[in-house]
DNA sequence: GTTTTTGATTGATATATGTCAATTTTGCAT
DNA sequence: ATGCAAAATTGACATATATCAATCAAAAAC
C-alpha cells in the first residue's frame, strides 16, 4: 500500500480543495472537521472506499480523479459516476446502515480528505443552511441514477456509449479532448455492455470519424453526431 | 376527473392511514399537517402525481396500490417500484429542484393525502428525529434503485422477470398468491423489456410450471426455482 | 346484445449483443 | 533493450431481444 498520511497536514481553513459544500461551516465547524479529519493520497488504481465496508467517514476529493461504481453481478460493475477535485462523497449509507454501497477506485494520483460519520452527522444536525445544501447534492445523485437508470435500459450500445462520452466531455473535462483516463473496461462499465462490444462501438465511432483516439487522448471531432446518435438512442 | 375531495375529512390524529413515518410527530405538528393537507381519492389508472410538474404537495398512500415510474425515452417506461398503503411518497424533487421526478398512477382505487411541501420541510427543519426517519426512507429507496440499476443492467430477461415476480411476492403482497393488477405491459416496464418478451417469458415460466396464471390472479408456484432463475441470471 | 376498442398472444423475422478464441498491441519490470 | 503480463482488438459465431404483423380474447361503449 502506498497510501500515507500526509506529512504537513493543511488545516482546512482557507483550503481550496475542500469541497464546495463545506464553505458553507462556520469557523468553528470547520475547525472540528479539522481535528477529526485524515488527509490520505492514493495511487492510480488504489481503491479508495470499497463496497460493503463500514462508513467510518465520509469523503472529500481535493484532487485527482476516481471512479465510482457499484459492484453488481459476478464480478461485473456499473460506473455510477466519475468523481473530480472538490466533491463530496457520502451515498445513502449514511442515514441507511453506516455502509458503503459503492467503492470507489483513484484512475490517477488522487488526495482524499476523510472525515469522521458522527462529527458530519453531528454537523448537519447543527447547522441548517450546510444540510440543505448537503441534501440537494444528494438529490443530484439520485437524479443521476435515475437518468443512468434510463438511458442503461432505454437506449441501444450505441447511444450508450455516446451518452459516456458526451457525460465525460460535458461533466468532467468540459472540452472535447481529455485525457483517456479510462480504459476500455471502465467505458463498457459506464455504458452496461461488453469489453469487445465497447471496442467495437468505439472502433465505428472511430471510422465515421465522430471521435479521435490517439495515445492515451481521446478526441470528440463530431460532437453534434455524438449527440444525435444520443438522442436517437 | 373522477378525483373527489374526500366529504368527510378525518383528522390525521389518530388516522391509521398515514404513513408510519408521521409517527414521530408531536400532536401540534400533527395538527399542522391536518391543517395543511388534502384528501383525494382516485380511481384505478388515474395519475396521482404526473413527472415534471410542481411538487406543490408531498404524498401519503393511505390504501389502495399505484406504480410510480419513470417516463423514458419516446414513451417508454421504467417502473420504480409498487406503492403499497401506509407509505410515503416525495422523492429527489423535494430537495433539489421542487419538481417531481416520476409518475405515480393508481393500479386499484386509491386514497392519497397531500401534504403541503413546504410545511413538511418546516416539520423537517424542527423535528430531528423525524428528520432522521425521513432520510432513513429516502436512502432506502436510494437502494432500491441500486438494485433496480444492476438488475436490469446485468441480468438477461428471465432473471429480470423472475425478479420482478418475486418482487411483488416479498414487497408488496407478502404470499405467493396475488391479484394481476399489473398488466403485461407493466410487468415488461417493471423488468426493462418489450411486452411481447414479458409475455413470452410468462408463458415459459407457466410450462415449466414455474408460476399460474389465472383470471386475474397470479401464483408463484415453484418459489425456489424463481429465485434459481433470479440468481443465476 | 352488438360493436368497438383495448390488451394479450403468437410465430416469423431482423437486429443487437455477448461470447469465444486467436492475435496484436501496450505497459511495465527486469 | 528484452521479455512478460495485461489490455486491446478482431472476426466468427451463438444467443438474446426487439419488432412486426396477424390473430385472438376480453372488456368497455353503445
Amino acid at each position: 500500500m502506498s497510501e500515507y498520511f500526509e506529512k504537513t497536514p493543511r488545516s482546512c481553513q482557507g483550503c481550496q480543495s475542500l469541497s464546495s459544500l463545506f464553505s458553507l461551516l462556520s469557523k468553528k465547524e470547520l475547525q472540528l472537521v479539522d481535528a477529526n479529519k485524515v488527509h490520505v493520497n492514493f495511487k492510480a488504481g488504489e481503491t479508495i472506499k470499497k463496497q460493503g465496508t463500514f462508513m467510518s467517514h465520509v469523503l472529500s476529493v481535493n484532487s485527482g480523479l476516481a471512479k465510482l461504481y457499484i459492484e453488481g453481478i459476478e464480478g461485473r460493475f456499473a460506473i455510477l459516476r466519475i468523481v473530480k477535485p472538490t466533491s463530496f462523497i457520502g451515498g445513502p449509507g449514511i442515514y441507511f446502515d453506516q455502509r458503503h454501497h459503492f467503492t470507489v477506485t483513484a484512475l490517477i494520483d488522487s488526495s482524499v480528505c476523510f472525515i469522521d460519520l458522527q462529527i458530519f452527522k453531528e454537523i448537519l444536525r447543527g447547522n441548517q443552511a450546510f444540510a440543505e445544501e448537503f441534501l440537494k447534492d444528494f438529490s443530484r445523485d439520485v437524479l443521476a441514477v435515475y437518468n443512468r437508470l434510463i438511458y442503461l435500459t432505454q437506449k441501444q450500445m450505441p447511444g450508450r456509449m455516446a451518452d459516456a462520452l458526451l457525460y465525460l466531455f460535458d461533466e468532467i473535462f468540459q472540452q472535447p479532448r481529455f485525457p483517456m483516463i479510462l480504459s476500455r473496461f471502465d467505458l463498457a462499465d459506464l455504458s452496461a455492455m461488453s469489453r469487445e462490444s465497447a471496442v467495437k462501438i468505439l472502433r465505428d465511432f472511430q471510422k465515421e470519424g465522430l471521435i479521435r483516439i490517439s495515445d492515451h487522448e481521446m478526441e470528440l471531432v463530431d460532437e453534434d453526431a455524438l449527440r444525435k446518435i444520443s438522442r436517437i438512442g
